[in-house]
DNA sequence: AGGCTCATGTAACCGGTTACATGATTAT
DNA sequence: ATAATCATGTAACCGGTTACATGAGCCT
């Protein structure tokens, strides 16, 4: 459902084919959202078959042919009601693999919890780096609209930036812990 | 795939039924993993086939007749590896579909924006008050390998504690911006 | 010659959700 | 009476993933 409003979502700023979504996904929702060109297609075709939105076919000499889709009225219409909507409880609630690693880990030897927190920790770090090596993307802006369109992109990245800092910190603490408790345990043996 | 470890997981500190699974998981992991009823018995039963788990009926007089499962000593060793395998790059990955929400909120009036965000604030915060009622997790502890069981327990606790109190203040800040940005408008006007 | 970018898809599968069905006992 | 708890499932569906397929032009 999501990606299909995602897809909406950008043919609002304007029409692009499905290979240009898959960028625009990768290049900015990518933190948050993953969609896979197969998905990107399949929905495509659901959506115009909904008339949300509408393809047209560009042939090209020199590249292969594409396909250009725009957001139709009806369209628009279901990406605006689906903001509006506002966030449900899915917000608040969050699915993660890891956690329920981390809650059952107390099956394995302190260590190697603590080795696999220091792997969580290396891998946030990275991905850290990997923010911080694009972050021009607010520099000018010309009027108050566009602004704020940056503005809201801005609040993701921030979102993501903070969320990242604090697993680091929680990491680090969680180690911490667990050292202390496998000195503890050596010293008993 | 991870409810199935779940379960294992549930299964590994004792024998329960369908019931009791669901139970532990609305008790526990809710916070990071739901389960459907209808799923963990599906669940159950695959696993079953496999000769992960072994189910026994109980015959109850009083009550509704139940299965209660055992994790057998393949489905231990499955649970055990998927444990020692570590954090993949999922755990640096999220989904978030409200996210996605604010990423596209510059098509709606930043009042609006506001307004969802507040929200969503709002929404954290109760559920910071439904963790605040059941904080008596750890109170005493026998030996250390329960006090270790514990503490892993009480690390997704902290977890969803700093992710929400976060979420809090992330959503203070945008909210903030999004007024002066009202105000400017509204003199401009 | 080899790899990258552009460009679009199909098919099988899978994990999970929603809706529905049943039915007894126990507490209010 | 009525609601809650105990207890287990089926069927339809859906969003998303993985693997696979194709093929031309461009850059090194």
């Amino acid at each position: 459902m999501s990606l299909s409003f995602g897809i909406l979502g950008f043919l609002n700023y304007g029409p692009m084919s499905g290979y240009d979504l898959v960028k625009s996904f990768e290049s900015s929702l990518q933190f948050f959202w993953h969609a896979q060109s197969s998905h990107v297609y399949l929905e495509l075709k659901k959506l115009e078959k909904k008339g949300y939105i509408s393809g047209e076919t560009i042939i090209q000499s020199d590249r292969p042919n594409k396909r250009i889709f725009s957001i139709t009225k009806t369209g628009k219409e279901a990406f605006l009601n689906w903001l509006a909507e506002g966030a449900g409880d899915e917000a608040t609630q969050f699915k993660s693999a890891f956690l329920m690693k981390v809650f059952f880990s107390g099956n394995m030897p302190p260590a190697q919890s603590a080795d696999m927190l220091r792997q969580f920790k290396e891998d946030c770090e990275n991905y850290l780096k990997k923010m911080d090596a694009a972050p021009e993307t607010i520099e000018h802006y010309g009027s108050n609209k566009e602004m704020y369109q940056i503005m809201c992109w801005q609040f993701t990245v921030e979102f993501g930036y903070c969320f990242i800092k604090s697993c680091i910190e929680w990491a680090e603490r969680c180690i911490q812990k667990l050292e202390s408790i496998d000195e503890q345990t050596a010293k008993e043996d």
